[in-house]
DNA sequence: GCATGATCATGC
DNA sequence: GCATGATCATGC
């Protein structure tokens, strides 16, 4: 705890703890510095993680530790969120992890209505305070980079109300344990226990749950970075212009699906040709789905914030997908040094899938049979997919590939070369050259999904 | 028919 | 120039 904490005579400056914008121009106090270097202090550096957060609410702002369901300045509506950010070789800032919204109580959750939910009502205006996270430096030390005050734009706040209706949905159902945080696409509800063995009850069933918390996505607040600092690559183009697109009850997902209706049993051939893509193409039937959602070139905002991965199935006659599915390569010495936890395949495969699929009918022309949201059951992901990943980072380690997993080891995924070509290689730990390689879902476990 | 390695068009 | 999504090619 805090022995005893003094004010820098420079932060002597007053803010209006009333007033958004003051807040804000003080929190801009912070910017180019750390907070080491703004706060005279002698206290103990409290153990444990996300203690920074509060280290600047009490040293810098002078606030007391909070009530859970009022945001941190109560009289002006703002929400303090200190995060770490990364930047990348070419310039951009990406959050490092998903910014935590509150707690998960299962008990109250299912009593709530969104108007007047904690979540709203702590979280509507927000104040990120982003930090440029360093390997090995202290929490003391971080360089504060950006403040910034954000408030959700309808659009948005459309897709959050759905996802949080979409969490209470299940609780009420009595199926917290089966929370993913795949579910949903902006506001994910992530697991926060302090072991991988705590459980809690819940409401509607005897079944223990996770404990989660709710929190803006990775790749949301990925987006969200791009657009402050002006990114090249914060250039998107929505599947949705305006909200008065929905159709009453409908969702940004049911929105999605019935654009691709009119579709259905329409050959590939014919709505490549009337979208103009090029039929030679290996990514000729994601193109067409891209023109379907009414997008050229540009990426997807929806399906980024939602860290969404949209991928085209096509099933031979009998039904079976004629092709694993591939994901980006991975870089061996990464690979090898990532906790499962924190793994690139985890975050990326707990995310939510779009999949489209082309089935060949009995002439041997590929249709447009349907179109599903899917997200990978947490279990899966931690027991199967674990075990193949585990395995993979021990070949990498070891330096012999031949022993990580094949497709024939009938397993949910496997490893294979991706690169553009043989000579496309990456250096292991022990310095010895491989064709690049990446993950690949296996065909057996696609078709369970598509059935 | 299937597993595995190799490769290609596109987009940035 | 290279990553990505996806399919092609080969061999058993």
């Amino acid at each position: 705890m805090l022995s005893t904490a003094k004010i820098h005579p420079i932060m002597g400056e007053k803010y209006d703890q009333t007033d958004p914008k003051d807040i804000l121009r003080y929190a801009r106090g912070l910017i180019g510095k750390s907070l080491s270097e703004v706060v005279l202090s002698t206290f103990k550096v409290r153990s444990g993680k996300g203690k920074l957060g509060q280290y600047v609410e009490e040293l810098y702002f002078g606030l007391k530790a909070n009530n859970e369901s009022r945001p941190d300045f109560e009289a002006a509506g703002v929400e303090l969120k200190t995060f770490p950010v990364k930047k990348l070789v070419k310039g951009d800032y990406v959050a490092k992890e998903r910014v935590k919204l509150g707690s998960i109580k299962y008990e109250s959750l299912i009593n709530e209505v969104w108007e007047s939910s904690s979540l709203l009502k702590k979280n509507s205006l927000l104040l990120f305070l982003a930090y440029l996270f360093e390997k090995g430096v202290s929490d003391l030390d971080y360089v504060f980079i950006l403040a910034n005050l954000w408030e959700f734009d309808e659009a948005d706040l459309k897709i959050i109300k759905d996802d949080w209706l979409k969490i209470q949905n299940k609780v009420k159902e009595g199926r917290a344990h089966e929370i993913s945080e795949g579910d949903t696409l902006y506001l994910g509800a992530v697991t926060s226990a302090q072991k991988g063995t705590d459980r809690v009850s819940q409401p509607c069933s005897t079944e223990k749950a996770k404990p989660r918390a709710l929190c803006l996505k990775q790749q949301y607040m990925n987006v969200v970075l791009g657009k402050i600092f002006k990114s090249k690559t914060a250039d998107f183009e929505r599947v949705v212009k305006s909200l008065r697109e929905y159709k009453k009850g409908e969702t940004f997902e049911s929105l999605v699906e019935s654009r691709f209706k009119p579709y259905f049993g329409k050959s590939l051939d014919e709505l490549g040709e009337n979208f103009g893509v090029n039929p030679k193409a290996k990514n000729f039937a994601a193109t067409v789905s891209r023109r379907i959602l009414g997008v050229k070139t540009k990426k997807i905002e929806e399906f980024e914030k939602a860290g969404i991965t949209v991928k085209t199935i096509r099933l031979d006659k009998s039904g079976r997908p004629e092709e694993a599915m591939s994901f980006p390569y991975f870089k061996f010495k990464e690979l090898a040094q990532e906790s499962w936890e924190e793994s690139t395949l985890r975050n990326q495969w707990v995310g939510r899938f779009f999949f489209v699929v082309f089935a060949k009918d009995s002439a041997g022309v590929y249709r447009l049979e349907k179109v599903k949201f899917w997200s990978m059951p947490e279990l899966i992901l931690d027991q199967e997919v674990k075990l193949v990943w585990e395995s993979t980072k021990k070949a990498i380690i070891f330096g012999d590939l031949s022993q990580a997993p094949k497709s024939s080891d009938d397993a949910v995924a496997h490893i294979r070369p991706h690169g553009s070509n043989s000579k496309d290689v990456d250096e292991l730990p022990n310095g010895k050259l491989e064709t690049k390689r990446c993950f690949w879902l296996n065909v057996k476990f696609i078709q369970k999904i598509v059935k």
